[in-house]
DNA sequence: AATGAATGAGGCTTCATTCAT
DNA sequence: TATGAATGAAGCCTCATTCAT
């Protein structure tokens, strides 16, 4: 089913589609719009989407393969070995390459969270939730297990805390309301130092897992 | 047909506005559902508010006030002289009570952050971010002239990442996706027990800014 | 049925609502913007008049009732034995005063004409036109008999041609397209000048008419 | 569903739009019964409109053109050097067969001078008037210098009571009210014979301007 | 198979009409 | 009885979807 329309364009209609979704949400989004961004016909998203919700459907999928394939990177530090420090200055660095890279991703994300569109949220959170809660967990329950880590704190429920603290971070690197929230905390000027807001998160965090050394 | 909405009714009809924004965005909202939904005319609406934008605007004030009511309340524990962990745990604890409370509001909030709607949410950042972010700030100030916390912590950034704590934790308690999501880090039953997700949470928050005694 | 409405207000309820459909049009004319402008409640209409419909009837009534008023004005001069040179000039002389004092009517009477409303003007039609029709014929065919104008001329017709001329010379003073016609085609000094106006209209009439003497 | 909106349905949606229009005014007219009347759907006007005033903007310009034709024909008869008996008559005779014709034209030019629409009618009033002012004046102004016609008429002003009639023929011969005054002044007999009311108006004319020879 | 104009259901908004006070 | 807020049908307009080319 893939005749006329090139992988180059059919990518090109994915990444416009997020960015519309991403920007305006589901009702907000506009099919002829993106089909003009695209640089493709409106009647042509119907040969391969079945309706909007399957376009939504395939841009959420688009995007759960790009936060894998981050996760993925971050598993490849863990594989070698890294210890729970580097580990997690690894994962806030790559928050802050990933976001500068597609930011459209992480609004995109926050959309599907906003449950805005026709399907369930709840089977997507199965679904982009669980391999990052599971790698985290098992990171943090080694770690406990060494005894790095406070062990009164619940692995699965750091992992959760960290997790939070990691996602906030996309959203302020992604999303204008929050990028405009961290300036108001944190001053414009510090915000805007990517290494020292690393920093500062990466002594954040290891703290409040109670990592000793 | 009584010959003016109550005080009653003109609640009923702001509530459920509210909840047919925080629950469909904007866009998705339908005028007419949330006239049905608050037993009256679609008419009555225009009477009140000079279009749908008016009726939005009117529902994120309505947000912006109980958001601050709740922040007022936290700061009243904070003029009883109360110490950091008693300021934390209430905090943690004023999130669990008013999302059981009012869940609306904060999948209200969400949706503002989302952007979706025809105002800017950059505007209402300020608004809704600096009071907040101001106090938890101040605190953390004293904090760390009083040697409490790590003096490394920029209290700014400090009060950042304790509010995205909470922030999320706003969320997992009220938007059904990062609920589940919790589930899926925590556990059902751990993220099912208020007492122990606050205790860890307290743990994670003082652990993190390097509470001392 | 009209205990608590005065006389006054019932009459100035009725002269807004001419107001309201001379410059709107039956459409464009809102009951509450009539009220408004009148000093009463919208409820009270509904009192005097069964719908929009019977408002404007009212109104049209209220118009054939000024016309009337003012061919008997004519009609007195007539039967003050007046030659038809004095009588045409008194009825153009006339198309001016009553523009000055109430150009609403014409106004309303170009509205009517228009047909927009619900009912047809064709009854209306036989009303409002006969009247003068009998007046104006009766005049020619006396003036024919006394061989003051020409014979060749049916009188009806004569008389047809002149309230014409009347009729556009009250559209000229009433409503804000015609005047600018008026202007252009006269230049803007001529059309101000009554006096002028005035008699080229006697000329061009008595002439038309081949008055003789 | 045809692909595109032919030549001939466009024309037919701009047709029936103007019929509407004429019967309706701007604000009684409906889009959606336009519509339908002209076999297409809603939506498809949006595709070549704007927007309600845009549509109406092109019914006023399709009016405006169709009136130039009109005049650009007599242009021509006047340019064969045709004396004014001869010009009038071709006048007078042209308002029957394009009455005939188009009577809608005509109604929508009286709708257009009720000023009901969006627009300022003054500004239509330049652009429709002049140039039938500017003709007509010519005419008579040589006529005066030619010593054919009375030199007390001011050229204007003779040129505006000969329009007025014509103006006020075409609404009898298109108006259902004007038709049923005309009736009711002339007589259905005679109103009915085009030949005489042509003779009879042709006369009333020349003797009007004090035409010699 | 791609195109993009046509379709028409649905949403926001207005306003004539009703009716509780 | 007058009031004027509430009602809800109807109008304008949008946009997801269809389909002739």
């Amino acid at each position: 089913m893939l005749k006329k329309l090139t992988e180059e364009q059919q990518a090109r209609l994915i990444d416009t589609a997020i960015l519309e979704f991403a920007d305006k949400g589901f009702k907000g989004a506009g099919l002829s719009r993106i089909a003009k961004n695209a640089g493709v016909s409106v009647g042509v998203i119907y040969k391969y989407y079945e309706d909007k919700d399957a376009l939504f459907a395939a841009c959420v999928k688009n995007t759960l393969d790009y936060l894998d394939t981050v996760l993925q990177q971050v598993g490849a530090v863990d594989a070698q070995g890294a210890d729970l420090p580097e580990l997690v200055r690894a994962l806030v660095h790559q928050v802050q390459t990933s976001c500068k890279d597609h930011p459209e991703y992480f609004r995109m994300y926050h959309q599907i969270t906003a449950g805005n569109a026709s399907e369930q949220g709840e089977k997507l959170a199965e679904l982009i939730e669980r391999p990052s809660a599971q790698a985290y967990k098992a990171a943090l329950t080694k770690a406990v297990e060494d005894r790095r880590i406070d062990e009164r704190l619940d692995p699965g429920v750091g992992a959760f805390f960290f997790d939070n603290l990691l996602m906030m971070l996309h959203y302020a690197y992604s999303c204008s309301y929050y990028k405009e929230r961290m300036d108001i905390y944190c001053g414009k000027q510090l915000a805007a130092s990517e290494e020292k807001m690393e920093d500062q998160m990466v002594r954040f965090v290891l703290n409040g897992l109670g990592y000793k050394e």
